[in-house]
DNA sequence: CTAACTTGTCATGTC
DNA sequence: CTGACATGACAAGTT
């Protein structure tokens, strides 16, 4: 048994571990600035529930009391197997978990979408991430989503471990690793299923048409379908067009400003980027993709080789750059990410593709990386208005089919920097296809497709259908009081001071001693009747009173709080009950019966609540025979025992309970940051396809001596620490970029 | 009737 | 050492 209680405690201990290691990752607040009370909580351990109570005390499930005490010897591991399973789905984004629920609801035939449909409560029971779904087909489904979320976060890179038995120190460091995955959301991997991703998105679009109340995205069929229309407008014919005579410089210094035309804004003020990927995605229902220009879109995306630490660590240097390089861009186009009506900017790119936007007012400071310092705000509080210039072109993704996407953003070489020679006209003739990308390797368009993917699942799905869930759920929660301040000590408060009967002491307390044992009610059933009716009911009155109240505790702990003043009252209202005195014979306890047997001359409530000094002094008033004496002193330690009980059980509750919400917190702020994160991610996103056209645009305009555009495969623009921006022989930035490619590896060993 | 749940009680340990 | 308290375990009662 000794050795049981160490094995549960050390794994509630490493329960706790757990939730630590999940605060520690969750600080990502720190820079986020947001709040994790509830991780500090857990962590610092503030909690009455969890100051008072052991862990080995964890007992029953979450639900309440769930195990037999019979069974006791299981029911703790249990118990902290569940947690650990529900801290564990904490690193599984379930998301999609959501989507894939709602997607079954609107499959319904009625076409309607009510909450109060099973399935639609299925999905949104899901969504809250516990897993007490009930209903038919619960156990199917569950599986299913199960599955398609695991699925779904392996995509993410979220992957959390199958929930298994034991939490072992592998099982920690697994997590710790996955988590470190889930941050790196989406890096690593190489392989993207169309499909899968379609199926996302039509869940998205559901999720969109449905919960949103048939939001639909204007244009979104119309638009995408013009998939060949895409290629045209990606190329940017007009560009040479617009071209300013040529520049001979081989390093230029690109100060010039480039004022391209406003009407030539790619996505337009409306255009809203979530919705691009799934315009594309709808563009290519299926694997058998349109030829051309989508599949050359798409291909970028399909091509993640970057290690989730490169990632990150090319994010940083990114976030470092962008913050030494301040940028003037035009804020105004929060519009683009937040008014935007539905459309879907590479949609309605594709289909405005023949007039292919350029920016307007675009210098080639903002060609920089760091011209987006400014604008891309990421870690702004306020993601959402990320400010993406109004007049930036946000040209869609355009493959480069690089294959050394390595280099990391902090590189100041641009070499190669989305150039995408099938797309880019004219301008882009002699790009080979071979180019480098520099930003593929800080965010690959696979890991961004897979963001924004996330992002839309996120977004439409989660925020308004999870994040409700949650809502409810804790709002019905909240007719719990979870307030661990309900001190048990309330419970023993002295009743014996408002006690207004003194009983009277029916002195006959002859014979009964005699026949006093721990059986003693046999010989009091004779007696009982002779008993004066006040005395029996002031005897009597306590106990059951008081274990109601006791009760109501229980499924109230709010009520706790008054229970001292219950307590008297309830008391006296035993008093007006007199009339049953078989009642309260049948409501007494067996002490209380032993009591009357033994004719103790006062009540089993102030044997049992009066201080000891008082108690000592009353038994002092009366000569009371040894057995009586140890009636009382039984009375008293069972009495107290009792509401020791009592209060252990409830304090078991409130901490099973406090336990409840604070993992229902916890997944909250999972949402949450990981929401955070993808906007982040899509802003990043953003500004990388920014930087694309923009690179684009100034390569295309470059001219050398002979007026001729220089080819793409034998020069690249490189972005200078000063801000400035070279155009250097492709050789040249190929070794530079290796050379930054080595710095943030040796570094991070 | 059984199983699950509730409650009281005891033993034991801690403070 | 004693009293109060906490809590695991068990048993009896209740649902």
């Amino acid at each position: 048994m000794l050795s049981l209680k160490k094995y549960l405690t050390e794994g509630l201990l490493q329960f706790t571990i757990l939730l630590s290691l999940i605060g520690v990752r969750v600080d990502v607040d720190t820079y986020l600035t947001s709040q994790l009370p509830p991780l500090r909580e857990i962590i610092l351990g503030p909690s009455s529930a969890y100051t008072q109570t052991q862990f080995h005390n964890l007992r029953n499930t979450l639900d309440g009391y769930g195990i037999h005490p019979k069974s006791i010897d299981l029911d703790n591991y249990f118990t902290a197997r569940r947690l650990l399973s529900q801290v564990r789905a904490l690193d599984r984004l379930q998301v999609p978990t959501t989507e894939v629920s709602a997607w079954l609801v609107h499959r319904d035939p009625e076409g309607s979408v009510s909450g109060s449909q099973p399935s639609s409560g299925l999905a949104l029971e899901s969504s809250s991430g516990l897993q007490d779904v009930t209903g038919p087909d619960t156990g199917v489904r569950e599986s299913e989503t199960e599955q398609g979320f695991s699925e779904d976060l392996e995509d993410l890179g979220a992957v959390a471990p199958p929930v298994s038995g034991d939490l072992t120190k592998e099982d920690i460091d697994l997590i710790d690793i996955l988590w470190r995955q889930d941050i790196d959301l989406g890096a690593g991997r190489e392989i993207f299923d169309y499909s899968h991703r379609q199926k996302e998105q039509d869940v998205d679009k559901e999720l969109q048409d449905g919960v949103e109340q048939e939001d639909t995205w204007p244009g979104e069929g119309e638009e995408v379908l013009a998939p060949n229309l895409l290629v045209d407008g990606e190329t940017g014919e007009s560009f040479p067009a617009q071209v300013p005579g040529g520049e001979n410089q081989t390093a230029l210094s690109l100060e010039l400003c480039l004022r391209l035309p406003e009407a030539t804004c790619p996505f337009g003020e409306n255009a809203e980027f979530p919705a691009d990927i799934s315009s594309l995605t709808e563009a290519v229902p299926s694997e058998s993709e349109p030829p051309g220009l989508q599949n050359n879109l798409l291909s970028p995306l399909l091509t993640g080789t970057e290690s989730p630490f490169d990632l990150e660590q090319q994010w940083q240097d990114l976030m470092s750059i962008m913050e030494m390089q301040a940028m003037e861009v035009n804020t105004s186009t929060n519009e683009i990410l937040y008014n935007n009506p539905p459309g879907d900017p590479l949609s309605t790119n594709y289909s405005l593709a023949p007039n292919t936007p350029i920016n307007q007012n675009v210098s080639l400071h903002q060609a920089s990386l760091g011209g987006c310092s400014q604008d891309f705000s990421l870690f702004s509080p306020e993601v959402e208005s990320l400010p993406v210039a109004s007049s930036s072109t946000l040209l869609p993704l355009v493959p480069s089919n690089s294959t050394s996407l390595n280099s990391t953003f902090g590189s100041t070489n641009l070499t190669g920097l989305f150039f995408p020679p099938q797309l880019n006209g004219t301008a882009n003739d002699t790009a080979g296809p071979e180019l480098p990308d520099p930003l593929g390797g800080l965010l690959d368009e696979a890991m961004l497709d897979e963001i924004s993917l996330m992002d839309l699942a996120i977004e439409e799905g989660f925020n308004s259908v999870q994040a409700s869930q949650l809502k409810e759920e804790f709002d019905s929660d909240s007719g719990l009081s979870l307030d661990s301040s309900h001190s048990p000590s309330s419970l023993s408060s002295s009743e014996g001071s408002s006690s207004s009967s003194s009983s009277s002491s029916s002195s006959a307390s002859s014979s009964a001693s005699s026949s006093f044992s721990e059986e003693g009610a046999v010989g009091y059933s004779s007696d009982s009747e002779t008993l004066d009716l006040e005395e029996v009911e002031g005897a009597v009155g306590y106990q059951p009173e008081y274990s109601k109240f006791c009760r109501m505790s229980y499924q109230d702990p709010s009520q706790l709080s008054c229970l001292p003043y219950l307590e008297h009252v309830g008391h006296n209202h035993t008093y007006n009950m007199a009339p049953s005195a078989l009642d309260s014979d049948k409501q007494m306890s067996r002490d209380e019966h032993r009591a009357r047997a033994m004719k103790i001359p006062f009540t089993n409530d102030k044997i049992i609540n009066l201080p000891v000094e008082e108690f000592n002094e009353l038994l002092s008033k009366y000569q009371l025979s040894e057995a009586q004496l140890s009636l009382i002193r039984d009375i008293r330690r069972r009495g107290k025992n009792k509401m020791a009980a009592q209060n252990c059980r409830k304090r078991k509750l409130d901490t099973i309970l406090n336990l409840k919400r604070d993992v229902e917190d916890l997944q909250r702020d999972k949402a949450r940051l990981l929401r955070e994160k993808v906007e982040f991610l899509r802003s990043l996103r953003q500004m990388k396809q920014k930087v694309q056209s923009l690179y684009q645009e100034v390569f295309g305009r470059l001219r050398d001596e002979n007026g001729r555009p220089y080819s793409p495969s034998q020069y690249a623009l490189q972005y200078a620490g000063d801000g400035s921006v070279l155009l250097i022989p492709r050789t040249l930035a190929d070794q530079q970029a290796r050379r930054q490619e080595r710095k943030p590896k040796d570094r991070r060993k």
